[in-house]
DNA sequence: CTGGGTGGCT
DNA sequence: AGCCACC
């Protein structure tokens, strides 16, 4: 036996504490509608019901439900949407440097799902019964431990681990404490001396409470969450390949042998799963960092049109430069997520993303300290097409848009990389000026081809920057990229239409919702004039029925502005 | 008749 | 770029 192996199995020298908010969006919710107080509620993201209060919980409302399943359960469940995750991630962020004030060794999984290492402050405790950073006091003298205990209390651990993990069980208290004393918020925790154990025992008793594990009710512990499928990290595909090796539950997983495991498996799995199949877990808790990633996502029932994706990615993109901008990083590059319809399955099909380089002029300039969206929305249909072959009919169910990579600052904004992305800036707003006369490229005005007036006319008389660019061919020095895109195809009087609606999030085309009870807002004359104006394919692709599980559609123009959610 | 994010591995 | 996983 090494070294390792003797640590994990007998020497538990961590101390971990996971972090749990309970039922995150349906409480932020709920403090954001106090009169919805004492009434089951339910988050609602497109037709899912992705959590839920306690109180809906009752009622059998489980997470990720279907609205209609959820609404026969419980009519009277309030639902609220959460497809705008902003407030969410407020929330997150301000939980998050509570944690901090602990220690900076947290780890978050998702917005509400934290691991804490807190080793280090455990061990001051033990050395001088208090922390001096940590200006807070515990109760040394009671050997209890706060909260729920799992399993028998044996003998102690030789180890030591008990003493730690009670006075970590202390720490989590105060954990709950501060944030619920802050934010109004309550939390589950889970204490154990590693990640696995700690999460795992977390779970058992919610809300608002907390549940410590010692490591000699570690196997006991993994035996009672009986399917795999509850083991972190083994997923759908990964349950899946275990039952068709005739493995359901934890103790299945114990009963094979590693050797015919690993032949089966992999391996790596196998390694990992009959370690944990035993509460062994020596990951460590790695601290999270800055985003590697910031992307905005819509999901809809079909988009055919390229009208339509333009102003969808416009309006995502819109959202996206301001997380952008709220997080500071200047980022350099892009990623374009499309989700195809597929005929095949009833169920959503498989993305594919594509990614380029953020060229350094669509940045935000000290200047003006806005993104030129207009630029930025060309490059993402540029990616577009990239993923969709546009001659033939298409049918998304997604789009998303991410910056994907962060420009490393060594140090604060005097240093010299942004001293140097400064006067880079600077000069290309100077060469565009130079090149398009300064009053026709509106730079501080984000996004103008989509916030000009809903009245389409005003379009017909006003170039967006779009056009413009395409339409003069402007090359810049900082063009290297722009300047390989195919000239989009003049705008017809549909696409400019459509592109000029002013849109909300996630309702981009409300528009143009037409409801049986309603008029339409959209006369029969400027649609039969309208796609008059389109190109002979584009025509075709707008009045040819798709093949639904359902009847077949009619060839009509105005079934492409039902509402699709 | 399945959400909107994230990160890691390959 | 895709797959898988997590919340």
């Amino acid at each position: 036996m090494d070294s390792i192996e003797f640590d994990a199995i007998i020497r538990h020298p961590r101390t971990i504490i996971h972090i749990d908010v309970d039922c995150f969006y349906a409480q932020v919710e709920m403090l954001k509608h106090p009169e919805l107080q004492g009434k089951p509620l339910g988050v609602q993201q497109k037709n899912i019901v992705v959590t839920s209060n306690y109180l809906a919980r009752e009622y059998g409302i489980k997470k990720c439900m279907s609205v209609q399943e959820a609404l026969q359960l419980c009519p009277e469940i309030a639902l609220v949407n959460g497809e705008d995750l902003t407030h969410y991630r407020h929330y997150s962020a301000k939980i998050l440097k509570i944690l901090h004030r602990f220690t900076p060794l947290v780890e978050r999984l998702g917005f509400d799902d934290n691991f804490l290492d807190i080793t280090s402050i455990v061990q001051k405790y033990m050395n001088s019964g208090n922390d001096s950073e940590l200006n807070i006091s515990i109760n040394m003298e009671d050997e209890n431990p706060v909260g729920k205990v799992f399993g028998p209390f044996e003998e102690e651990c030789p180890c030591g681990c008990h003493a730690r993990l009670i006075i970590a069980s202390k720490i989590a208290v105060e954990i709950r404490e501060q944030i619920y004393k802050d934010l109004h918020i309550t939390c589950s925790a889970g204490i154990g001396h590693n990640k696995l154990l700690a999460k795992l025992v977390g779970s058992l008793h919610k809300p608002n409470q907390q549940t410590l594990i010692f490591p000699c009710s570690a196997a006991m512990l993994l035996s009672t969450i009986e399917s795999v499928s509850k083991i972190p990290g083994v997923g759908q595909k990964t349950t899946q390949l275990l039952i068709s090796n005739n493995i359901k539950t934890v103790d299945d997983l114990r009963k094979t042998p590693l050797e015919a495991l690993e032949k089966k498996i992999g391996i790596d799995l196998a390694r990992k799963l009959k370690d944990n199949a035993e509460g062994i877990d020596e990951t460590v808790v790695k601290p999270t960092g800055k985003r590697q990633s910031i992307g905005l996502e819509d999901g809809f029932k079909s988009v055919s049109l390229i009208a339509e994706v333009e102003s969808r990615l416009g309006a995502l993109l819109r959202r996206l430069t301001e997380l952008a901008m709220e997080d500071g990083r200047i980022p350099v590059a892009m990623r374009l997520t499309v989700r195809k319809h597929d005929f095949n399955k009833s169920a959503s099909g498989k993305r594919e993303t594509r990614q380029c380089a953020l060229p350094k002029y669509l940045l935000p300039s000290s200047k003006s300290g806005v993104y030129d969206h207009a630029k930025m929305l060309t490059l993402a249909m540029k990616l577009f097409h990239r993923t969709v072959d546009v001659s033939k009919p298409f049918h998304l169910t997604l789009l998303g848009v991410a910056f994907t990579k962060f420009e490393e600052r060594s140090s604060g904004k005097n240093s010299i990389t942004s001293f140097l992305r400064k006067q880079v800036a600077v000069q290309s707003v100077l060469d565009i000026s130079s090149e398009e006369g300064v009053s026709d490229i509106n730079l501080g005005s984000p996004m103008s081809v989509n916030q000009d007036s809903n009245d389409g006319s005003a379009m017909s008389t006003t170039s967006s920057p779009i056009s413009k660019s395409i339409g003069t061919n402007n090359q810049t020095v900082d063009d290297d990229v722009l300047n390989e895109i195919e000239p989009l195809p003049k705008k017809t009087r549909l696409e400019v239409w459509l592109s000029g609606r002013r849109e909300s999030p996630s309702n981009e085309m409300a528009d143009l919702r037409l409801s049986p009870s309603s008029p339409m807002q959209l006369s029969p004359k400027i649609d039969a004039a309208v796609l008059k104006s389109l190109p002979i394919d584009i025509q075709r692709e707008v009045t040819r029925s798709w093949p639904t599980t359902s009847k077949p559609k009619s060839n009509n123009i105005l079934k492409y502005f039902i509402a699709n959610k």
